[in-house]
DNA sequence: AAAAAAG
């Protein structure tokens, strides 16, 4: 049977220039750095004329945990006196007489054994020490007893790491930019001390702004926030076209609101909302916020419509490029900057595997066949584009498998539903572009699958954090072809950087080539298809080929060859 | 380059 030229099987082009800045943006990784470091991405070829960039951007030299400061942040040095501090311990101790002194010594001593111990890291002046317990929050920070109730009641029982470090930071007024993780419990760490900062109801204007890049990430952390909220009356709301629409946004007023940057921006500029008042700005998945050229533009305004000068603005995300600590470095005061683990690595518990597919045919054999053999719901599928969402789509909907799409092609009710669908079980296997690759907790799943190789190493880390979130484990499997094989050290490397065993030699390309002529010569004379696997041992030798044949009940299948 | 972000 004849099969025309889908679009699915055209293939992925990416942007190589971009690619190759990228590459040389980042840096060679070093193991012996026990801080945390920027993206540990490998320098493109020997001639490329970028690579004077790399030895250009070499790293600054970070003093370790003792003094806790970091060279070429001038924000951090600029520190105003400890705002009104809130932390009742240090308070105590500060204002007292020499012997108060040295147990304020010991105090930042133990601090930072225990930041140690959590893999905190911490930049900036004074900076508020951690938190031991959710029972702190009230006996430091004197939090009401609605917040403690709700957190005990979801299950929020210990703190994590960036928890920790956070909340207190928040707490104390200071300024903050946060990297932690996928799943490590961002969200919470920004909405508990915003809540409590708040305290309570006021018809005040608007007092806090949180914004996201994606509607559904915005829905998702304005429910977050709501069930945190419980037993409070906080009025918390999301900006959609509605209130847009029937409300006078000029005398509008809430306690917290959540949007997406273009929406607010236009309310800023129609509608003349007014957002002078707003106490405490939370930019969540930062780095997207101010991707180049897009969202930037609009987070500017936004940022600048918030005029009143005792804010507290914080970033939050799980990739924090240079260039966002640039930009953040121009607009935020006496900021302190947390770390969890190393910058810009993928969560650990993410089991993550590399497989090549041989071609855009191989791919859909490849995860057809996957499905056949077991198929462990939720899955999520990740596409490079909204085309591919629909064709990926279309095919497998011929199949067995229970499966929904998303992508911004759909309208906000269709977008909705596939994400409920998806919560609910009533669908398997969610399609996807990078729409939901940012922030959205789907709870359990367990396989994240990269049917088109990630554009760029945030994508990839961001995509897979969808899975092995809040402590539980997951897999990732990455697709790659050809094509993608230049950009395959990339990946290897950050999967190697979070401690997963990877091939060494994948990131050897002119190796890879060979091995993947092999594994095209086998697959061609030996097999109806291709989806191989291969292993190769740390010294580099190729361990095994496995290509198992496949009975296709489709027609592009057979003829696919 | 694509995706996402409005109306």
């Amino acid at each position: 049977m004849e099969k025309g030229p889908s679009f699915l099987f055209a293939g992925v082009s990416f942007d190589k220039k971009k690619f190759a800045t990228d590459l040389a943006r980042f840096k060679e990784n070093k193991e012996s750095e026990n801080l945390a470091d920027d993206f540990s991405f490998v320098e493109g070829e020997k001639t490329d004329p970028e690579k004077a960039m790399v030895s250009f951007v070499k790293k600054r030299k970070r003093k370790s945990i003792a003094g806790e400061t970091v060279e070429g942040f001038n924000v951090f040095k600029s520190s105003k006196q400890l705002a009104p501090a809130v932390d009742k311990e240090k308070e105590k101790v500060e204002d007292g007489p020499s012997k108060a002194k040295k147990e304020l010594n010991k105090q930042i001593e133990r601090d930072a054994v225990f930041r140690k111990k959590y893999n905190i890291h911490v930049s900036g002046a004074n900076v508020p020490s951690p938190l031991r317990t959710f029972a702190e929050l009230s006996s430091r920070f004197g939090c009401e007893s609605y917040l403690l109730r709700n957190l005990a009641e979801h299950g929020y029982k210990e703190p994590t790491p960036i928890q920790r470090q956070a909340i207190p930071v928040l707490l104390s007024d200071r300024e903050c930019f946060a990297c932690a993780p996928t799943g490590s419990g961002k969200t919470l760490a920004f909405l508990c001390p915003m809540l409590m900062k708040l305290r309570c109801a006021s018809k005040d204007g608007i007092r806090a702004v949180i914004l996201c890049p994606t509607r559904e990430l915005a829905t998702q952390t304005t429910r977050e926030c709501k069930k945190l909220a419980k037993g409070n009356k906080f009025q918390i709301k999301l900006m959609k076209k509605e209130l847009v629409r029937s409300t006078d946004l000029s005398k509008f007023s809430c306690d917290i609101l959540i949007s997406t940057p273009l929406r607010l921006r236009l309310a800023i500029r129609r509608k003349k909302i007014d957002l002078s008042r707003v106490e405490y700005l939370v930019l969540d998945e930062a780095d997207k916020l101010f991707e180049v050229g897009n969202l930037l533009k609009h987070i500017d305004p936004v940022v600048k419509a918030c005029s009143n000068p005792s804010i507290v603005r914080s970033l939050f995300s799980a990739t924090l490029p240079d260039f966002v600590e640039e930009l953040a470095r121009s607009i935020m005061h006496d900021a302190v900057r947390v770390i969890v683990g190393r910058k810009n690595t993928a969560s650990e518990s993410i089991k993550q595997k590399l497989v090549f597919a041989g071609s855009e045919e191989g791919k859909l054999l490849a995860l057809r066949q996957s499905f056949a053999e077991s198929l462990n719901p939720p899955v999520l599928i990740f596409v490079q584009s909204k085309d591919r969402a629909k064709e990926l789509y279309g095919e497998l909907a011929f199949d067995d498998i229970r499966a929904g799409v998303i992508h911004s092609d759909l309208s906000q009710t269709q977008r909705e539903n596939a994400v409920d669908d998806f919560r609910a079980g009533k669908t398997w296997v969610l399609i996807a572009t990078d729409v939901i690759a940012r922030g959205m907790d789907f709870k359990g799943v367990n396989c994240v699958i990269n049917y088109d190789f990630p554009d760029s190493g945030a994508a990839y880390i961001h995509r897979i954090g969808r899975t092995g979130r809040a402590g539980r484990s997951g897999e990732a499997i990455t697709l790659y072809t050809e094509d993608d094989i230049p950009f395959l050290r990339n990946i290897a490397n950050l999967m190697k950087a979070s401690g997963c065993e990877h091939p060494h030699e994948l990131g050897n390309m002119s190796m890879s080539r060979n091995y993947v002529n092999i594994l095209k010569h086998k697959a061609m004379g030996c097999y109806e298809f291709i989806s191989i696997c291969f292993t190769v041992t740390s010294c580099g030798k190729l361990l095994q080929i496995t290509g198992v044949p496949y009975r296709s009940k489709s027609a592009a299948a057979s003829t696919a060859l």
